[in-house]
DNA sequence: AGCACGCCGACT
DNA sequence: GTCGGCGTGCTC
């Protein structure tokens, strides 16, 4: 057997070994024999289809080939190769072990985000009569009597069929013993799952390119069937407008029906021809709109291009609408001219119908779109292209760092400290900006960030030369910088013009916007209708029985919602603790507002846009549709309301209370605080009118409150990084975070802290947490966190994650340890 | 991630 | 005894 793979030529007779990336969780790599026959087939980047475990078939990617057997086991052979040449580079198989390392989980998780799925075929286990013996059914046993039955009916069974059939969970154990006896094969069936589409195409014979023929054609149609006629006269007309003409197209045009060219391309008259056709291409591009830059654009421009000569990062500081991206594509446009790819990241939510457009308008079909609402067969699709130099740029959200590139000249960041670019669950754990940074590392491309509210690792980064900066400080088109108005709570409290939680100054400004029909956005950073209920009498306060938060009260729902974990019980009017019946809401929430001003504006047409307003579907996009056709007039919301609102007649915003702004939990508190208010300042004044902003406050004086209407985003920054240098959270650290879950609350509390207390041994006041009482739940997981923190350079970073891992692993062995996951995450900071 | 094995308690 | 639950360990 061996001898007649043997024959076909002399590279055959060497053994290989391929060492392939399984698409699993898995700590080692894992080495397949390649089967003489396939010697010429294997190469690194090729998918593979490998036997792992009993019975299981996985797709694997070639990682390496080598001649040296493997000394401690037999290896299996590989079963097939899928690809006729490599799907993946060798430079991306790098980039992959280098997120793996960086990040802290296996090469297998990350080629399972960065593979399209349709990459990774699907196995199903099937199980059929063996067809060779004839079974003798008087030795069966009762269940392994149905299964031959139904094997009668049906030549294939799966074995979720099997499970079904016999009424019981396990079935492994009586199919194996049936295939031990030879009554049954078991068979794995591996179905490629992408499937170009198809579309056919229709040509004229070409014998009537002869005039003469054709007319004889036409007299002898239009007696006999007037509607074939009709069909090729069409079909002419057609076909000197296009190259092509589709059987859709045909049809539509001609009136005529399937029949009909059915019985045409029957006759030899017209022919049809099956083709691939991309589901990815755009007709009717515009050719390249031509804009000129403003000199504050020209400036940033030319000093963006000047810093590039030497930093491989520059930061765009640029203020909301100021037009970074025109400056964008310019850069593009020099870097395709230059014969290099530009990747060009937004995060999922900017990545509307809206942006595509208007960049396709410049780049027409040089611009691949890749993110996550494609399905797979477009993503295999932008793959392949990309793969094969059909794209110049490509416009994707986070995912879309994993695509095959091997001539990366330029990668642009848009809303660089946008949160969305960081994936949370599942792993890898990985934030989409630092990993396209190192990524254009390996290609000596450069990258441009690009923010209005840069995060401050970056701005730090830059601050230290280690980025260049450009900046622009004016809004593009004359549209001014919104005029910002703080108002003090408290002077008016005391001189008594709040109406409920609006100060006479919002009260005015409501009104005038509402008399000259413009929009009005209000934030609130707190859904529900009240954060805490407490007794007047006894001061109980009901808690959630996980978190330990104060339960909120939300009116439409009459229920108390714990916004951690979910919990929810019913709301009450007498007090548990003391029976009394004066129970207080303090606190209020978007509800509350969203209340009372349909009580102070009775004639306003008032919205809300939290959590709980846009869990349905279409709600989100609902809600954003009724705003800019101005069917709202004033909305309220939460930080939702803060991005992506670019297009209504905004003139006013406010922020009812900053002060619950100012004090986030976590570690980039100030971060946070200082973005969202800046992020919620920048949404008023579109459409050539100046916008009005109102920041309402017990704090007029707060630091972060007077940088925002300074604009001084330096000097917040550089206060920033200077007091905290001691703190407990600095920036310009390491942090890497370990997220604890298990499906029982009580038990996480007991093993998130044993687990701290075991990391403190190795790490001592490095270790933060498990973070406060409260816990989040996600997927009927309970999860708390905790956060060991690193100065860079001041360890070593590769040594700390492997003791992490250790002590994980140490963890995992312990009793105590039972149910529980824990799952590495690092984040710079 | 699967999947087997093994140990345990619960039930026809 | 058999079934189902769950913890443990292995997969080239």
């Amino acid at each position: 057997m061996l001898e007649l793979a043997d024959t076909h030529n002399t590279s055959s007779r060497k053994t290989w070994f391929a060492e392939v990336v399984l698409p699993l969780a898995i700590a080692k790599n894992y080495t397949y024999r390649v089967p003489f026959e396939l010697n010429d087939a294997v190469a690194v980047g090729k998918r593979v289809v490998v036997q792992f475990g009993k019975s299981k078939l996985y797709t694997a990617v070639i990682h390496s080939l080598t001649e040296r057997a493997p000394e401690r086991y037999e290896a299996k052979y590989l079963m097939d190769v899928l690809d006729d040449s490599p799907i993946v580079t060798e430079q991306q198989l790098q980039f992959w072990q280098w997120l793996a390392d960086y990040y802290l989980c296996y090469t297998g998780e990350v080629m399972n985000a960065a593979l399209p799925a349709a990459f990774k075929l699907a196995s199903e286990t099937r199980i059929m009569l063996n067809p060779d013996e004839s079974v003798d059914r008087s030795t069966l046993h009762d269940k392994e009597f149905l299964i031959v039955d139904a094997l009668d009916l049906q030549p294939e069974l799966t074995i979720s069929d099997i499970v079904k059939l016999l009424g019981q969970k396990i079935v492994m154990p009586v199919l194996k013993t049936m295939f031990e006896k030879n009554i049954i094969h078991i068979s794995e069936a591996v179905n490629e799952k992408y499937k170009p589409r198809k579309r056919t195409y229709i040509k004229l014979n070409p014998i009537y390119s002869d005039p003469d023929m054709l007319r004889a054609l036409f007299t002898q149609l239009e007696r006999r069937a007037p509607k074939q006629a009709d069909a090729v006269l069409a079909f002419i007309k057609l076909s000197r407008e296009q190259e092509l003409v589709s059987k859709n197209d045909l049809m539509e045009a001609s009136g005529a029906n399937a029949a009909v060219v059915k019985t045409l391309t029957d006759k030899q008259i017209l022919i049809a021809e099956e083709k691939n056709v991309s589901r990815l291409y755009y007709e009717n591009f515009e050719e390249a709109a031509t804009f000129q830059l403003n000199e504050a654009q020209q400036g940033a421009l030319d000093s963006i291009r000047q810093q590039f000569q030497e930093k491989d990062v520059v930061l765009l500081h640029g203020v909301t609408s100021s037009g970074k991206t025109q400056i964008y594509i310019r850069l593009v446009e020099e870097a395709i001219q230059a014969g290099k790819q530009v990747l060009y990241l937004l995060p999922e939510i900017a990545l509307t119908t809206h942006v595509i457009e208007r960049l396709r308008k410049y780049f027409g079909n040089d611009i691949g779109v890749y993110h996550s609402r494609f399905n797979d067969n477009e993503r295999v699709e932008v793959w392949h292209r990309v793969l094969n130099h059909q794209y110049k740029v490509i416009l994707g959200a986070r995912s879309s760092v994993f695509l095959p590139f091997d001539n990366l000249g330029l990668i642009i960041i848009d809303e660089e400290h946008e949160t969305s670019y960081k994936q949370f669950d599942p792993a890898p754990r990985y934030n989409a900006r630092d990993a396209a940074i190192y990524l254009a590392s390996r290609y000596q491309a450069k990258v441009l960030l690009g923010s209005a509210t840069p995060a401050f690792e970056t701005y730090f980064n830059a601050r230290n030369h280690k980025y260049g900066f450009a900046e622009l400080t004016e809004r593009f088109g004359g549209v001014s910088m919104p005029q910002i108005e703080v108002v003090s709570i408290t002077e008016e409290t005391k001189r008594k013009t709040m109406q409920s939680h609006f100060t006479s100054v919002l009260m005015q400004d409501m009104q005038q916007a509402l008399n000259n029909k413009e929009q009005v956005i209000l934030f609130q950073n707190r859904r529900g209708y009240a954060p805490v209920l407490i007794c007047r009498v006894c001061a109980f306060t009901p808690r959630c029985i996980n978190c330990d938060v104060s339960l909120t009260y939300h009116k439409s729902s009459s229920h108390l919602h714990c916004h951690y974990c979910g919990y929810k019980e019913e709301s009450m009017t007498v007090c548990p603790a003391c029976g009394s019946t004066h129970l207080e809401y303090k606190g209020f929430g978007t509800e509350k507002i969203e209340d009372e001003l349909s009580i102070l504006l009775p004639e306003a047409r008032i919205a809300r846009m939290d959590l709980d307003t846009t869990r349905a579907r279409n709600a989100y996009q609902t809600l954003l549709n009724d705003l800019e056709e101005k069917r709202i007039d004033i909305l309220v919301g939460t930080q939702m309301v803060a991005k992506g609102l670019d297009f209504s007649d905004v003139t006013v915003v406010a922020i009812i209370n900053a002060d619950s702004l100012l004090k986030y939990p976590d570690y980039r508190a100030n971060e946070r605080s200082f973005q969202m208010l800046a992020q919620v300042s920048g949404r008023a004044g579109r459409r050539g009118k100046t916008g009005k902003v109102v920041i309402q406050t017990y704090n007029p004086h707060h630091r972060v409150i007077e940088q925002v209407i300074a604009n001084d985003y330096k000097d917040l920054y550089l206060t920033e990084i200077d007091e905290r240098r001691n703190f407990k959270y600095p920036p310009f650290y390491r942090i890497i975070q370990l997220y604890v879950k298990h499906k029982d609350a009580e038990q996480l509390y007991h093993q998130s802290e044993y687990l701290a207390n075991e990391l403190r041994k190795h790490f001592g006041e490095r270790v933060i947490g498990p973070e406060f009482p409260l816990i989040s739940r996600i997927r009927n997981m309970y999860i708390k966190s905790i956060m060991l923190k690193f100065e860079k350079d001041s360890v070593s970073i590769a040594k700390v994650k492997l003791l992490i891992r250790e002590v994980i692993l140490q963890f995992q062995t312990t009793k105590l340890s039972k149910g529980c996951i824990v799952q590495p995450d690092v984040d710079p900071y």
